[in-house]
RNA sequence: GCGGGUGUAGUGUAGCCUGGUAUCACUCAAGGUUGCCAAUCUUGGAACCCGGGUUCAAAUCCCGGCACCCGCACCA
């Protein structure tokens, strides 16, 4: 199927569309419908179930807008915020930085005098005046014009924010990771193509923080799975994780893990085996703080599509958030634990002597080892500070580190429209969604053969029993019941239960199976455990 | 953001050149009939992207905007 043919389907079956249609739309923004939404639900289920559940994430649930000096930590102010021009002549854009000697050190304004003296690249004509450009939506926080905030560009920097907390969570142990659901914010220059390209978007991420000198192994049951990478040079493998990382192929032992679950993950919800594979960044492809980073992509009509990304992001962003606030981010390495002598100066001395000076003297030492004899700069005159004013003590000190981070990032709506794609099944006859029960929108249909009878009444009964125990039915009354079948199978519905006159009698049903199309007569008890995920 | 193309019921479309009550199919709803894979009959609902201009009259011609598609650029 292609994108117009999924987009259409999206449109008639209430998976998603355009936003805002009514006032004329609204580029890069996109409303789920019912149908839709619930194939989001599921495949969050699912990825709760591997990553929250199951691999022990400490999940969390960041707030959407930050203030100024985070990004500015985070790099997002600098990185983000894009000087462009354009030519007055060919209408070609630049980056303004990259057309200029040492632009990207140049401050604003000095980068907007030397752009006047520089003309287009391409056919030497006349620039126009700079333009900036944020890739990040701005807002004010409070009253009036408020202070500067931004809605957050990706979910990740929550998790950084909010590590010596979880951290506190986990008591104290790494490796440790958390998890976020939620949407990010991008003012993207052009968005293009639905879901593929948004300007509000929901991304699944991961951070897994680890001791440098104690990254996890990749474990035995990780190490089975297959996958299809794409390295750095051009090499295509397919081959289990455990031997692409063994023979060097994928170089850190959790980046492989991380492959591994994200393959796990997309295989898990549908995406067949053989449209999916993990590329590898190029050194020139790559974030600046990245030492390792592949896309896992899926193959539609477009190409391939990215939708996850598994980045080894070293302790980058850790430490810039722990230079740049006051909060400590790193960690005790284990074993490093020492009893150490230190000087302490003795402030009371210090105070008597030195009275108005002291402080000055304290600020001075701070930063320094204290030992007898050291001399410090007050008000231009040098002291030297003998043993009476310090004292030695004993400290129980370790080597602190900052941990380094695994981030596997998944797109949810990029996700959301490849499995529309891929699991989009014709034979001519009739066109179904054919995705794994897990990610189909309903798990049972629940028609009666006719509306007479009682047949309905009954259907309506079994209905209920079927939502009490956590099924997720659509009941259908309306049309022949091939009809009814038809719509079902174009939603995904999973199951079919047709209630019959016989099911009055002996209390049996025929329950259908969307992909095969078999049917079977069971007992109503025995179709609802069958349905029950 | 630039260049090119496109915009008509829920979906897919005809009509646009050559201005005059908007076509067809599917879908949807109600009723009849039928009763296990989109059957059938009757009836009904539903659209010219938005704004301005030209004209007696604009879906149609012109201008502007918006959205979508393709290419370029952008995409830490």
């Amino acid at each position: 199927m292609d994108f117009q043919k999924v987009i259409a389907v999206a449109t008639r079956r209430g998976i998603f569309q355009p936003a805002y249609e009514a006032y004329g739309g609204l580029a890069g923004f996109m409303d789920y419908g019912p149908v839709g939404v619930r194939m989001r639900r599921r495949i969050l289920e699912v990825w709760r179930k591997h990553y929250v559940i199951d691999a022990g994430c400490l999940e969390l649930d960041g707030a959407l807008i930050g203030p100024e000096s985070l990004f500015q930590a985070s790099g997002h102010l600098g990185e983000f915020d894009d000087a462009l021009v354009d030519c007055k002549n060919c209408g070609k854009q630049f980056r303004a930085d990259h057309l200029v000697k040492n632009g990207e050190e140049m401050s604003r304004k000095e980068l907007s005098n030397a752009i006047t003296e520089t003309n287009c690249p391409g056919c030497s004509e006349e620039l126009s005046e700079m333009s900036s450009f944020n890739l990040m939506f701005s807002t004010g926080v409070g009253a009036g014009k408020g202070a500067p905030g931004y809605l957050r560009p990706e979910t990740a920097q929550s998790i950084f924010l909010a590590f010596p907390w979880l951290l506190r969570q986990n008591r104290g142990k790494l490796p440790m990771a958390g998890a976020q659901i939620g949407r990010s914010f991008r003012n993207e220059i052009s968005p293009r193509q639905g879901p593929l390209r948004m300007r509000e978007f929901t991304q699944m991420e991961v951070e897994h923080f680890f001791l440098p000198t104690d990254e996890p192994k990749l474990s035995n049951e990780l190490r089975k799975i297959t996958i299809n990478l794409l390295a750095a040079n051009g090499n295509e493998t397919n081959s289990t994780v455990g031997e692409a990382f063994d023979s060097g192929g994928i170089s850190s032992s959790l980046v492989a893990c991380h492959l591994a679950r994200a393959q796990h993950f997309l295989i898990t919800i549908g995406v067949p085996v053989n449209k999916l594979r993990f590329r590898q960044h190029g050194s020139n492809e790559m974030a600046h703080y990245s030492s390792d980073c592949w896309d896992g992509e899926i193959n539609t009509s477009l190409g391939w599509i990215e939708t996850v990304g598994v980045a080894h992001r070293g302790d980058y962003d850790l430490s810039a958030h722990g230079n740049a606030s006051s909060k400590e981010f790193r960690v005790a390495v284990p074993g490093t634990e020492k009893e150490i002598e230190v000087w302490m100066p003795d402030v009371g001395k210090l105070g008597k002597e030195f009275k108005g000076d002291a402080k000055i003297i304290l600020e001075a030492i701070k930063d320094i080892d204290l030992e007898p004899g050291v001399s410090v700069n007050v008000n231009g005159k040098s002291i030297e500070l003998s043993a009476e004013y310090m004292s030695l003590k004993t400290e129980r000190r370790s080597e602190m580190v900052y941990p380094n981070v695994v981030e596997p990032s998944f797109g949810l709506d990029r996700i959301l429209y490849c499995l529309l794609e891929s699991s989009w099944k014709s034979d001519g006859e009739r066109e179904w969604i054919s995705l794994p029960q897990e990610t189909s929108p309903y798990d049972l249909l629940v028609a009666p053969l006719m509306t007479k009878d009682g047949l309905d009444e009954k259907a309506q009964e079994i209905l209920k029993s079927a939502v009490n125990v956590g099924i997720d039915a659509y009941y259908d009354e309306a049309g022949s019941i091939g009809r009814r079948y038809a719509r079902a199978d174009e939603i995904g519905i999973f199951f079919s239960m047709t209630i019959d006159h016989q099911t009055l009698e002996d209390g049996t049903v025929t329950l259908r199976e969307r992909d095969s199309k078999n049917q079977k007569r069971i007992s109503i008890e025995n179709a609802i455990n069958k349905v029950r995920r």
